[in-house]
DNA sequence: ACTCTATGAATCC
DNA sequence: TGGATTCCCTAGAG
């Protein structure tokens, strides 16, 4: 396939057959070390439990830990045989370079990453498996363990029923997959892309920060109209809110520790908070401003820092209203805020101390939170449900997202929690799972993926759209041109388009049109007839062909689906499942 | 095909 | 509590 822009929606594959897995580490295994002898496999199998005398780990720990032993030419068949297990090991026996013994290797091979088989598995984080065989790796179709619905004969439920569900709309819009790529721009940025926002009412205009502190603006129909702005911000834009009853203007929060609101019509901004009057004293005294939102009935702006506190600005008078207030554990940054769409005097906060926070900001008090949900790790962010309010929605870095389905209900544990691969990297902007601002039924979240599948020979991390009353994974939206992790998505207020932001790159994704999947069809017709079937190897692959991740292959050649799907799996309320 | 690095949170004493 | 250290799928540059 040439270098096609088209977005791929993949769908229907099936689940490959359970031990392909370990099959998959032996063989490579076995790749790694030509002259694989038997002790190598038992080694390999044991693991931790069975006191073996771990050998290597001498040569494992040698100097330097660094794979700079090639000094010896001889045969490694032959080193092993005599029992020599001096440096030689190295070259022989590669190290893992996660866990630093010899036996295994970590990383990629091909388009498949080789776990660790020490570590707990990379995506839900339980032990004694990895991610090539955790049970919540799965085929789409087969990506959920329903969920359960909570007991519906509460009387708080009665409520939900009748007062909240009646003004809901029950009937659910066609949802259309923003799938296809319809344009991308590259370098716009200079460094990561931070955060994306769609304009209110401007129906083609994004707006976007990046680590730099630069603002742009950016017209996606009419490529040329782009704004940006650098001096806005010092450092790393990290979240952005229009005010809802001005649309030109833009109230953007920054790691230098101010508020800015920017005019978009002149480009005028003007400073509402700094935290960092006194300039830079260190990074023990460095304010950094992640959270904003604005209070549209209260004219008010709530900000919030890394040290846990939570500011109040009054908009028109660009002054602070009353003291900060710790609303998270002091010295913790507050990751995210968020203003209840029904009522806007009820906040939720997510911070660093595995807490997001429900207040009433007519209250606020340290210590006195409407209520504290726990999770495992950092929340990287926490916001409620865009039509109601009632639910929320919580991405956590221990990969699972959370989901409450009544905030008035019993929020001793979420309604569910969905393992989903988003764990912390230093190097990427968070992630953080948003709502579809359009479904009515608020069960439809978008968010990127971490670690990769591999798709057709390269490896590739989908944008995830998930149904979160059940967990199922309703598309993966990826291109075979796109092979950074997109950690920043924003859905379209009104159209169904969805923004995604992938190291310096942002995309503008749309739903494939009926021509387009005739046209993809044809394609793919025409290419069956060239080349036989299943040879459509991908021209551009940077990476090598998916064969070494199926050593069984079919003996005719012809093309099987091969992609293994790292998903999700819901865990339900009360819910059994192991 | 290397190596470097910007960097944040967890962990370990 | 705090400073040093470590670290698992980064992305881009040299």
């Amino acid at each position: 396939m040439g270098p096609t822009t088209r977005a791929r929606f993949v769908h229907n594959r099936r689940r490959r057959p359970g031990p392909y897995a370990s099959d998959d580490e032996e063989d490579q295994q076995e790749a790694s070390s030509s002259s694989s002898s038997s002790d190598d496999e038992e080694e390999e199998e044991e693991g931790e439990g069975s006191g073996e005398a771990d050998d290597d780990d001498e040569a494992a720990a040698a100097p330097s830990g660094k794979d700079e032993v090639e000094e010896e030419e001889e045969s490694p068949v032959a080193a092993v045989r005599s029992g020599r297990k001096a440096s030689i090991t190295i070259s022989l026996k590669k190290v893992c370079k996660v866990c630093k013994r010899s036996g295994h290797e970590a990383g990629f091979k091909g388009a498949v990453y080789i776990d660790c088989p020490r570590k707990p598995c990379f995506l839900c984080k339980m032990p004694g498996h990895t991610t090539l065989n955790c049970p919540h790796r799965v085929a789409m179709e087969h990506g959920v363990i329903p969920a359960s619905r909570r007991n519906t004969n509460t009387s708080l439920d009665y409520v939900f029923q009748s007062q909240v569900k009646g003004k809901i709309s029950m009937v659910k819009p066609q949802f259309l997959i923003p799938n296809q790529l319809e344009c991308g721009n590259i370098k716009f940025h200079e460094r990561r892309v931070t955060c994306l926002e769609f304009h209110p009412t401007k129906n083609n205009v994004l707006l976007s920060g990046d680590k730099k502190g630069l603002l742009g603006i950016w017209d996606y129909i009419k490529l040329h109209e782009k704004t940006t702005y650098d001096s806005v911000h010092s450092c790393i834009l990290n979240s952005m809110k229009f005010d809802t009853g001005n649309d030109g203007l833009l109230y953007t929060a920054s790691s230098d520790g101010t508020i800015c609101s920017t005019d978009l019509e002149t480009g005028i901004g003007s400073s509402l908070l700094n935290l960092n009057p006194n300039g830079w004293t260190g990074p023990r005294t460095w304010r950094m401003i992640y959270g904003i939102d604005f209070n549209a009935e209260k004219g008010l702006l709530l900000v919030a820092d890394n040290f846990g506190f939570l500011y109040l600005l009054d908009r028109r008078l660009k002054t602070r209203i009353g003291h900060p207030i710790l609303i998270h554990k002091k010295g913790s940054k507050v990751t995210s805020l968020h203003c209840n769409p029904a009522q806007p005097e009820i906040l939720l906060s997510s911070g660093n101390d595995h807490y997001a926070r429900i207040w009433d900001t007519r209250k606020l008090e340290p210590n006195s939170p409407f209520a504290s949900l726990a999770h495992g790790r950092v929340v990287n962010s926490g916001y409620f449900s865009p039509q109601s309010g009632n639910k929320i929605l919580t991405t956590c870095q221990d990969n699972r997202i959370r989901v409450w389905d009544y905030i008035f209900g019993n929020l001793e544990s979420p309604s569910r929690e969905i393992v989903h691969s988003h764990d912390f990297n230093r190097h990427l902007t968070p992630f953080k799972a948003e709502w579809d601002p359009k479904d009515y039924s608020e069960t439809v979240v978008v968010i990127g993926r971490y670690i990769s599948e591999n798709y057709n020979g390269i490896a590739l991390h989908p944008i995830d759209f998930i149904d979160t009353s059940t967990g199922k994974l309703l598309a993966e939206v990826m291109d075979p041109d796109i092979t950074t992790i997109s950690p920043v998505n924003k859905l379209h207020p009104r159209d169904d388009i969805l923004a995604s932001g992938s190291s310096r790159s942002i995309f503008i994704w749309k739903p494939k049109t009926e021509a387009d999947a005739t046209e993809e069809r044809n394609r793919e017709r025409a290419k069956e007839f060239v080349y036989g079937s299943g040879s459509q190897k991908k021209s551009n692959g940077k990476h090598e062909n998916s064969s070494d991740d199926d050593s069984d292959g079919s003996p005719d050649g012809k093309k099987k689906p091969k992609k293994t799907r790292f998903t999700h799996t819901v865990k339900g309320k009360g819910k059994s499942k192991a």
